[in-house]
DNA sequence: GTCTATAATTTGATAGAC
DNA sequence: GTCTATCAAATTATAGAC
């Protein structure tokens, strides 16, 4: 368990968040075990003893990292059942994540090393897929938009839609080249299938 | 330039190959990162001065794993002209890559690694999804699956099933389920998009 | 909260004997 | 081809001063 954010400072600046902001941009570049503290600590202006400080092993910076990563990410996707067109607004959401200094989702970096994960860190990247399921799920089948009405085939197309996202991610890094990545989710959008069947 | 496997032995199973099996399979599971010279040495029964007589860096070893994986890879799809159902031919293809033992297409792990990559090994992983982009275009376009017949639908479809494959593995590995794979991949083969529009 | 200092381990890599 | 020995660097982490 990290020291930080419990009896700390008020507000959305504090030198933990700064961490914070730090080790996700480079965990979404390099992979978690692609980060150091010392890393960190420079970029962050301090030493790798005072990271560990605010986090006392790196398990709990990357627990941290990935549980703000995805509170984020669900907050700003919003009421499910609230959006018109939840396919466009969810790519939208995702693609908004894609930085182009080579930052991919922190969901998609962790599967790929899944096996070489903390199991608390792994648990949080299960996490982030499980509530994007249900998110997707939920706002498919209040708009109707799915190619049946039996719940095996919703989830089945909620699972897809966040399969194509992340991979297509993968696929425009390997190419170099991020208008990959919304080519593939142009298509997807376009997709009859997904708006009737 | 790895000293190896020009000057070596005759056929398949020398410790050159060997080598290279355990790379692959712990790169696969743990990322490029994620595994050492020592452990790929301490696996083949040999110390890691060895392995760097095989292949002189890191980097070399990297690159030997990617290229083979590929070239395998491709060897097994065969002839994109000659199957009668390219689609599930390639969805078998990629699934029967999938162990069980927590291996995953190589280069889906190079990918979400790929800022944190030597360039050569970058290289290779844009390679696979070059080919495999290629492959797919051709199969597609002979069997007029294609929902279209311009050339820019043709291999926005071929990324999109490249894409649904890597993330579903990735979905799939996060979930800690590897029937959440068979489940996409038959949601993606059924999609009726893909067989007429 | 941040520092210095340091421990303990791991890593990629090389030199040279056999 | 494989070994021992070793190096230089990096890594996670801790102790204790300020």
């Amino acid at each position: 368990m990290a020291a930080s954010k419990a009896g700390t400072s008020k507000a959305g600046t504090s030198k933990a968040d700064e961490i914070l902001d730090i080790a996700e941009s480079l965990v979404r570049r390099n992979g978690y075990n692609g980060f150091s503290f010392r890393e960190v600590a420079s970029r962050a202006g301090i030493k790798s003893a005072s990271v560990h400080y605010h986090f006392p092993a790196k398990s709990d910076l990357g627990v941290a990292v990935a549980r703000r990563y995805t509170d984020r990410f669900m907050d700003g996707l919003g009421d499910p059942q609230a959006s018109p067109d939840p396919l466009t607004a969810y790519v939208a959401a995702f693609r908004a994540g894609l930085t182009g200094d080579g930052q991919m989702c922190l969901c998609g970096v962790l599967g790929a090393e899944s096996t070489a994960l903390p199991a608390e860190v792994a648990a949080e990247a299960k996490r982030f897929c499980e509530l994007n399921a249900a998110w997707l799920e939920c706002a498919l089948s209040a708009r109707g938009l799915a190619s049946g009405a039996q719940d095996a085939s919703l989830r089945r197309q909620a699972l897809l839609i966040l399969s194509v996202l992340e991979g297509a991610m993968i696929v425009a890094r390997n190419l170099g080249d991020l208008t990959v990545f919304d080519e593939i989710a142009a298509g997807l959008t376009e997709a009859r299938y997904l708006r009737r069947a």
